[in-house]
DNA sequence: GTTGTAGCTGAAATCGATTTCAGGTAGCGT
DNA sequence: ACGCTACCTGAAATCGATTTCAGCTACAAC
């Protein structure tokens, strides 16, 4: 591959100007065609490397995320590709799988390789940047934020959709409404659950039972794990709210394994899952905005990037309850 | 962040030293105890970006995948992300969306970054690796191949596939079977489609009919758009083949659009949904290895970064028909 | 005692861009 | 004519590692 010598030897000028050239800085007409033309003739493109050492940060962006098997995840990546790419940035892909370890392993990794930014969904409460943590560093957390509260964040409106979501099992008849959330440690699963908490105090006639509470890991088989405890209790309820989309597969496969159909117990799911639509599953489903979210996020790292130094902004998007049946055919 | 130079001055030695204990080669010990202990004092980690430049390669593999919301392409970069973090390198994720420009903007990318490989699904038969094109660039395809084939691949037996999904669908009593594949100039597409005719023609009575093969666009709406075209035929098929799992997807729901059960109407789908277990969907699956095919990419790559010359190799993984019941509640 | 070999070590070159610094030229005002 | 900007330009330093090269030491063999 040719380099910017060759280049600059070709067009007889010197290399800073090629430089210049490039960067689109003050030079002559007459010079601009000309390295133009040995750049086009040499089918020249500037090593990233060289450049990255030099300007000391990357055109790259971390993207830290605990599960890339879940679509949820996937439609944020999505997101963040089309902003990131249509400003010349790449975006390396990083599972975390929810465990610090790797996360720590990640955000290091984005530090040494002086990466542009990172956009993250922190594995817990306890998360913290390490030596990613800098003020000249961006950042920006989707989802859930971490210990310190210091960075750009996009959430979304976890208590609203919450209690959302345990109001229209109340309002389809249920009135023994559970709650199977996320680690007790993640801002995200508590907040879903108080939403929940609350919804059920604004039922008169009930108090939110605690052991209608079950910490599970956002993950299928806790989703199933956690209902099949939910069945074992004296006085079982007769509907659930469940605060992610992998347990709310968990959830229905015990529930069918059981015999049991939506038309005699209430589910209700925050987060989607694409490619359900033309089942008739009979949950009620709150729609989570992934694409947007990841989109947003991009916008403010992009930002910071562009070295924007306004204290720490965070942007809530909104989640919207689909009625029972609008997950049947939709699409 | 602290540089080489410092982690030298500290321990008392020179660059050179400090990067040949980084390194791992002859060093005295107590020089080695020195710097090792200077390294962790200034909690020093090497600048990747001026490693990458000097070694002419970076720890980055690009994967271009033609859609991260496709569930398949999903486990394959879960795949691959497991094996190369094990060696030390980060995956770069690159969404061409089937079309050659974004194909051909990410291979450019990977060359100017000096990536140490690619791995990808050429978008079509027409891809070529442009720049990246070089004797000593490690490339891996996956699922389909590039136009030249002087690359390793790692590929499903889809001739197989088809001919299996086909015949498991004349097994249960369908006698008129059509097939919706992806487009004409992709490679996978045409396979599948050629053991679904093999199949017909194996088939005593019956002579596959040209107009029962459906080139669609591997996409939701495509497969939905296909079945309802081949509906409107004189003689309709009774049973249908379905080359990949989101053209599943929207078969399925044309189906309940149109008030049609499985146990009515035969579908086999070439590929999976995960969480779709728990819903009785009645459609036979050919599940395929998308992890172990991200797997065996990475592998083949890494031995090729690692400099292996011998000439392409090519790995065929298999797929597996799951009788028509049992991806209910499985998992 | 001399020579040879093996193993360490540091100085300096190198990777390929960007950026600073120090001119050089041209145009304009007085 | 002289001085002042304003604008271009190239030489050289720089980013932070790796790697070559040559020198040094220590020890063994003859």
């Amino acid at each position: 591959m040719a380099t910017i010598y060759e280049v600059a030897a070709r067009a007889e000028v010197s290399p800073a100007t090629v430089s210049r050239v490039l960067n689109g800085t003050n030079v002559s007409e007459d010079k601009v065609a000309r390295v133009k033309q040995a750049i086009s003739e040499l089918d020249f493109s500037p090593n990233r490397m060289a450049r990255s050492l030099r300007r000391q940060h990357s055109q790259i962006i971390a993207l830290i995320i605990p599960d890339i098997e879940n679509p949820f995840f996937t439609s944020v990546a999505r997101g963040v590709e089309d902003v990131a790419q249509a400003a010349g940035y790449s975006v390396v892909l990083c599972n975390s799988d929810g465990e610090l370890s790797q996360e720590a392993y990640y955000l290091d990794l984005a530090a040494s390789d002086n990466m542009a930014g990172v956009i993250w969904t922190p594995a817990s409460a306890a998360s913290t940047l390490g030596r990613f943590h800098s003020p000249d560093r961006a950042v920006v957390a989707i989802d859930r934020r971490p210990s310190g509260r210091e960075t750009d964040a996009v959430l979304v409106d976890n208590h609203r959709a919450g209690f959302a979501a345990t109001q229209s099992l109340f309002n389809q008849g249920y009135s023994r409404v559970a709650c199977i959330t996320g680690p007790a440690d993640v801002e995200t699963s508590v907040l879903r659950s108080e939403g929940w908490r609350e919804a059920c105090r604004a039922h008169p006639d009930l108090q939110p039972r605690e052991d209608y509470l079950r910490y599970a890991d956002f993950r299928v088989d806790g989703g199933r794990a956690a209902l099949s405890a939910l069945f074992a209790l004296d006085l079982a309820p007769d509907a659930v709210f469940v605060a992610n989309n992998l347990m709310g597969v968990g959830v229905l496969q015990e529930l069918t394994a059981r015999g049991i159909t939506t038309s005699h117990y209430g589910v209700a799911i925050l987060g989607d899952l694409p490619y359900f639509s033309f089942t008739a599953t009979g949950a009620t489903v709150i729609d989570l905005p992934a694409r947007e979210i990841g989109g947003v996020a991009a916008r403010l790292l992009l930002e910071r990037i562009a070295g924007l130094t306004d204290p720490p902004r965070t942007e809530v998007l909104h989640s919207r309850v689909l009625p029972a049946q609008a997950n049947v055919i939709s699409r």
